[in-house]
DNA sequence: AATAAATGTCAACAAGACTGACATAAATAC
DNA sequence: GTATTTATGTCAGTCTTGTTGACATTTATT
């Protein structure tokens, strides 16, 4: 049984998102903003109804801490063009900033942990992160080019 | 970058532990009771304070958790024979069978990933995991017979 | 004109973290 | 042998981030 999989699963990510929780707190934010920043990041324009369902939480939920990160100047809204019930958000550029710094030691640990697999260690690790995701969601994962590198 | 690692590790991690949330749901539990449960199956008889010092939670968090997992008959404690201040938990036959029920899918779940990579993948994946923990916890990560298939 | 969709907002609630303070029993130090 | 430290438990209050339900607004669609 991969018990061994499954408790290194935990301590991995429990040791990757704690890189920002530090950062955050200072900004009183939590792991929810850096979600939302991370994905404003990712695909800028996205609309509120794709990070409600990429993050599978309640617009109530979202909506606090949107106002939070809106509030502060980290993001802002544009009303959608082509659907004018649309608001799309963006990260400004302190939100792009912040989201900079949230990364920075994240990225180091990746780059580190990658660093020291074989050559096909990278593809390995990414091949194995898409097959856990559930096969509905897997489209999803092109459309934000997360699957790029495969 | 690796943006996309990021994003991939957040959604495999969300599918991997949503397989349990489901099931723990109906039981009244929540992932702090898994987290215990895989904890205390994985090393029977551990004390309180290592668990507090894996999941990094103070004890008045674990406090709760833990009492409904003994009023329910999921774990057991036993006063230490060496050190009779400690309370060493053990999950029951009930507790191990909600384990191995709650592992079920995620066990499935893990190995339709792993069977989809090259050869060396498993191991690459560990090794991946491995050096994203932060490194004065990885000899934990030995203690606990997590890196024996490396 | 009627309905549906995308979003926002108010209110109440729950899980699971947190801090601080204090209690007990057992081990260790002096 | 008393004093201190350690391992654990418990009470009380707070915070973040999730939940549900209800209702409003604007814009698109039928």
């Amino acid at each position: 049984m991969p018990l061994d999989v499954m408790g290194l699963f935990f301590f991995a990510y429990r040791d990757f998102v704690g890189d920002a929780d530090a950062l955050l707190e200072r900004q009183g934010f939590g792991r929810a903003h850096h979600r939302v920043l991370y994905f404003v990041n990712l695909k800028p324009g996205m609309p509120v109804a794709d990070i409600l369902d990429i993050l599978k939480i309640t617009k109530q939920s979202l909506a606090r801490v949107l106002r939070q990160l809106i509030d502060n100047g980290y993001i802002e809204q544009k009303t959608g063009r082509a659907d004018r019930r649309q608001r799309l958000l963006y990260a400004t550029a302190k939100g792009r900033e912040l989201f900079e710094t949230l990364s920075a030691t994240q990225t180091s640990r990746i780059d580190a942990a990658i660093a020291a697999l074989p050559p096909a260690g990278r593809r390995t690790v990414l091949k194995f992160f898409v097959g856990m995701v559930e096969p509905a969601d897997r489209p999803l994962l092109d459309r934000l080019k997360l699957t790029e590198n495969l």
